[in-house]
DNA sequence: TGTCAACACGAAAACGTTTTCGTAGCGTAT
DNA sequence: ATACGCTACGAAAACGTTTTCGTGTTGACA
């Protein structure tokens, strides 16, 4: 077992001075070329590597990115991820992944760990506990310790940094407005709670989109689905919920869900109730996922394109990591969303 | 702006040495009661935070744990993901990911990125052209600079390192011997090609367990399905291989599918021949995602229990690495499947 | 012979810790 | 008065780099 060889070891054995060692390996025109020779030959030989950590406490920056997210199954944020790590290696960083499973708390360990030197810069989404609480302390303490973050997808407004979003409720209209184009006339909404902001805003779109076409929301037609329910454990009390939105509301033809979950499980129900989809029943759903695609039938939905997402997100951030000037700027990017059409509409 | 503050300006602060500033906030008993006590609270009031990258270099370790895995979009592996980062967390550790797109230049490179001091071990899947090249320098190299690794899944066996494993023909034999028990006789399998290591066991399995009934395999039965098919722009290919196998062989009543997304390919084209399920066709698929829980019928499945396999690897690297004696024992763990028996099977 | 520049290299500081060892100051016992 | 032992603290090394600055040697030139 050789051990990884440093510059000191270099510099004992061809006995010369560490300085001259780094320089010679740096090719530095104060070395003459004999010696820079000697040691480029007896480097590549032991294999020697600059070794990261020291350079980090030297440069004061470790080219490393700490991503907190509320989740890691799930496809939208893996997604996310492998575009945030496909530009992170494109340009020389590491992506350091902490997970905060939802809870405040562990939201805000993570974020204590990483911030002592480990990273220069976060990406992350908020947690649904964090988001309840509004407790925003931890980032603005970060940020102010001089540390940018770049908020994905579930952002708070009125923290100074870097965001990208996807137009929520611009995306929900284009799910409504697709339903009302093909014919429904009663159409119902399966969302969160208001506290989760991507589902508020997707919830305004939909009422946004009924207005336009002169149709007069109605309360009994908008679940809002309670909480834990995304935990795929209390997938039985989800069903119950959308059985009982169908039982009271019988005209209902189509169906906005405002992610994957509650699309597929509102398929499942129609089709517990005789429903045919999309003749008796149309519905779209949000994110794009493996669900989406492979459910039958396939289900149309409103794509986030999460990859382009994360891709952003990091140049966001390597950008302002890199920027000379300290001013600061921030900047709040919309990726566009994209109405996928499949076979869950007509 | 306030920046983190260190040592040394504590030190200079309070008109002491740094020695004193960092016994102090230890509670070394050689530093006074009263300075500890006046240390100790302008550290709090200041919010001091050790620097981890110099503890880092101090301590020789950095407590990092690197993953190198082929995807990330991808049930399982973000399962496993989850399972290593919870115990790691647990034990104070974090955890760095790189993607190796099942690339073998992508996983030599990720692991050169980190090996150079930036993690103090590997837990890693490995990427298909790995696998298919053979070639697996990059892992003895890694360990004989005295840095341990864990393998999972997709692992190589003459690399002295532990493994964490689900006993995939062992799996198999479970999926086949219950469509078997559920009266098929005719029996296909949808397969990778050989190189895929978990791909080969499976088949072994099935081979296995139709023997173990004595019942004669077929080669015309086994499909093994052509590359690059996984990624999902290839879809169309695969169904009309499936569908080839379902025209040449009218009497299958059985298939047994390695991965999810075959399974579920397989009901799509079984559903498009006019076959209903289970009724005259019954399908046992692999890996115990999302897809399979949600399909309709559901999917019967070989589960692998991805979260207990992060977990266990992390354990066991972890455990190595805080090992005091240097013997390298290494072990090879097997995780046991389980049949999750749903819907698509009698 | 003396001066100066160019060349080739080394010493040392710095990044932020922890830890070992040395020691100043003081009280106590002989 | 001398010796000894505490107490409480500081200096310095170490981890592995990079970089600035200083300097010894050589050769050329007047």
């Amino acid at each position: 077992m050789k051990k990884k060889v440093t510059l000191k070891q270099i510099a004992r054995e061809l006995d010369v001075s560490i300085s001259t060692v780094s320089k010679a390996l740096r090719n530095s025109i104060e070395i003459s070329e004999d010696t820079r020779q000697k040691v480029q030959a007896f480097a590549k030989l032991y294999n020697y590597r600059p070794n990261n950590i020291a350079l980090s406490l030297k440069n004061r920056k470790t080219k490393t990115i700490g991503i907190i997210i509320p989740e890691i199954v799930h496809h939208f944020f893996s997604k996310v991820i492998s575009g945030i790590e496909a530009v992170a290696n494109q340009r020389g960083y590491n992506v350091i992944v902490g997970l905060s499973n939802e809870s405040f708390a562990k939201e805000v360990i993570n974020m204590e760990m990483l911030a002592n030197g480990s990273i220069d810069g976060f990406i992350l989404s908020i947690a649904k506990e964090t988001q309840q609480q509004q407790d925003f302390h931890h980032f603005t303490e970060t940020i102010n310790q001089g540390m940018p973050i770049v908020m994905f997808d579930r952002v708070v407004n009125d923290i100074k940094c870097d965001k990208v979003i996807v137009d929520d409720s611009e995306g929900a209209k284009l799910a409504v407005n697709k339903l009302i184009a093909c014919g429904c006339k009663n159409i119902a909404i399966v969302t969160t709670k208001d506290y989760v902001s991507v589902g508020k805003l997707r919830t305004q779109g939909y009422l946004e989109a009924l207005e336009d076409h002169k149709i007069h929301p109605k309360a009994s037609l908008i679940l809002k689905v309670h909480d834990q329910l995304l935990s795929e454990d209390h997938l039985d009390s989800l069903e119950v919920e959308i059985e009982n939105l169908f039982k009271n509301n019988k005209k209902i033809d189509g169906v906005f869900a405002v992610n994957e979950l509650y699309a597929i499980t509102t398929m499942k129900v129609a089709r517990k109730l005789g429903l045919t989809i999309p003749d008796d029943l149309q519905i779209v759903g949000f994110t794009d996922g493996v669900l989406s695609k492979h459910a039958v039938p396939a289900l149309t939905t409103v794509s986030q394109h999460g990859k382009k997402i994360g891709e952003k997100a990091a140049e966001l951030l390597i950008n302002n990591l890199e920027r000379e000037d300290e001013e600061d700027i921030y900047e709040t990017v919309v990726i566009e969303t994209e109405l996928i059409e499949r076979d869950s509409t007509k």
